[in-house]
DNA sequence: AACGGTATGTCAACCGGTTGACACGGGAAA
DNA sequence: TTTCCCGTGTCAACCGGTTGACATACCGTT
């Protein structure tokens, strides 16, 4: 592997003036800075980054620890902050915690070992303390922690309010909320508030509530519970899935026992992965803007690292996309 | 950030003292070894990782790259690997090609200025000759590459086989292969060969063989294309999906043409992922044990910055998951 | 002739570790 | 007593870059 002392003797030059051409630093003459690049060709040489962040004191690492690769919503979410990431010249150190609590201290300790030039972090467990003073800026992201430095997160509040209207305005009078793992003291949680309150607002609406087991976000095997929540609720005719996996399950449950959807039940799910396009009917799901979180994620550490201010807490707006599972009484025939 | 240096002044040591009993080098005194242990837990000391691998000239990051992390088979991939990487204390460094040939050569040029301990090309594009001589590994994971250092794949041709047996045990006649995109000149483009080996043997079975487009690894909208397959076929009873993505879509195609599953049409998908046990029924499938594949992609790693030698390629065994979407024509009432 | 500014390039310290060479005191063997 | 080894610890070079300080040379001013 060439180093800047081989091109440096290979254009015949000091270290110290190659790396000025390859920094943009001082005044190099034309001729300078092409025989230093044709040397560096011949050479195929690659600046070592760890050397240069040693010197710089500053890492093109981003740390991201999910909780789950496979779980699509996380998929969705690390694809959009590869991309971000990579339009800022960041890359991206992927670790996947499974929910425990002691992988993820060890992740952030690795982190910090690695000098990342900050941390994203999806996870759900609690870090208590850890997250201070490791220099570099930890971004919570659909995740409130006191800890973190910020935190990027959606209207859930809002997203469970439209999943109400919409399965009312469909003609559902029977509902029943279904919540994701563990979002309980999470974000995520907001959901279900927004959608009880808004059933609330309608006295003729029947609403239950349930809530599933925190562990499935690794094996998303949700039928267990689906199912007694189901035989718990005969009647039910609309459901809001805390998810979008939740919801597919929903449809699969249903689709068994004979029920059509949406003619006897409509459901609203929540991220708009893209399994929800591969259901028949397609799944009506509230959106969160993913893509401009990730990149206010990755703006937020690149902010940070030069020393700018940055937004301890950031909201987005979420959007319904209406599909098939919530088409209203009169809209199918 | 606490240096080795701070260290060994808060112990009252020199830094090479300290460095030898982080690295358990020489010999060092219970008391020594005690004082530095307590001085780096004072100083809350986490050892620079670049520093280390610059000077060990050896780093404990392993690069991907996959051309899409929402696709569900890559994200189980992705998963597997962070999860054997952990077992060995590797990091990922997670890159994203899009099937973009400019995107993935520029994440090999960063892999090779991280110098990264090895590197995993899930990636389908063609890398003309720029894969040697890169200081570190390069391991094809489902995907064959001359240029690469080391394959690691699946027996496709016998999972296409698996397929066409499958569905003609159900009792399929009028066959139909869809295959996934852009797989030609790939390891899964077997699984066509075998299927269509398979069906040949049998005079009696009609064989039909349709390709996707290139493109869906991304968007994973296969529907127009499957829809123009169906309609040439309308008499097809058993279908082979590329994948188990293609496979839930042509479920809802067929739901929606009010064919059953299995009863009109029986279907075997590949992969295994998490949704073909979401659907109803749920989706028999040729699964890979990718789990076992990227303990040895990450041993072959291991294996190689050891100066060991590692297999050339590797094949792996794959099985058939049977579920609802072939039950046989008197295995349902 | 002395001076200042500009253009070009060299040198060495530093980033935070690792590691081989070596110093030193003490006990055992010759 | 000399020799040698053992246990313990120090020192400085090195990994591959970055960067401030400085040397040199050339040009135009005053």
């Amino acid at each position: 592997m060439a180093t800047l002392k081989d091109v440096a003797r290979e254009a015949g030059l000091s270290v110290g003036t190659v790396s000025r051409v390859l920094n943009n630093r001082g005044y190099i003459s034309e001729d300078t800075k092409r025989s230093v690049r044709e040397a560096m060709a011949r050479l195929n040489y690659q600046p070592n980054a760890m050397a240069r962040s040693l010197s710089k004191q500053s890492s093109s690492m981003i740390g991201v620890i999910v909780p789950s690769i496979s779980h699509p919503y996380f998929a969705k979410v690390l694809s959009c902050l590869e991309s971000a990431a990579r339009e800022q010249n960041y890359q991206l150190l992927l670790f996947c915690s499974q929910g425990k609590v002691a992988r993820e201290e060890e992740y952030v300790r690795v982190c910090v070992s690695n000098r990342v030039a900050g941390l994203i972090l999806c996870s759900g467990s609690v870090e208590t303390g850890k997250l201070r003073n490791l220099g570099f800026p930890v971004v919570a992201f659909e995740r409130f922690i006191n800890e973190a430095d910020a935190g990027v997160e959606c209207d859930n509040y809002e997203g469970g309010a439209m999943a109400a209207r919409e399965l009312i305005r469909a003609g559902c009078r029977n509902l029943m909320c279904i919540g994701g793992a563990g979002e309980v003291s999470m974000p995520a949680d907001a959901r279900r508030v927004g959608f009880l309150d808004v059933c609330r607002q309608h006295p003729d609406i029947e609403v239950r509530e349930n809530i599933c087991a925190p562990e499935h976000l690794d094996d998303l095997n949700y039928f267990p519970e689906l199912r007694s929540f189901l035989d718990s609720a005969p009647d039910v005719d609309g459901i809001f899935a805390g998810s979008d996996v939740i919801g597919m399950q929903i449809m699969a449950e249903l689709a068994k026992r004979g029920k059509r959807v949406p003619q006897d039940v409509k459901i609203v799910g929540y991220d708009d992965v893209n399994l929800a396009q591969m259901t028949n009917p397609q799944l009506t799901t509230i959106c969160q803007p993913v893509h401009e979180m990730a990149q206010e994620c990755v703006s937020i550490i690149i902010r940070a690292a030069r020393n700018e201010s940055y937004p301890a807490r950031t909201m987005f707006h979420v959007t319904l996309e209406r599909r098939g599972t919530t088409c209203g009484n009169d809209e199918y025939t």
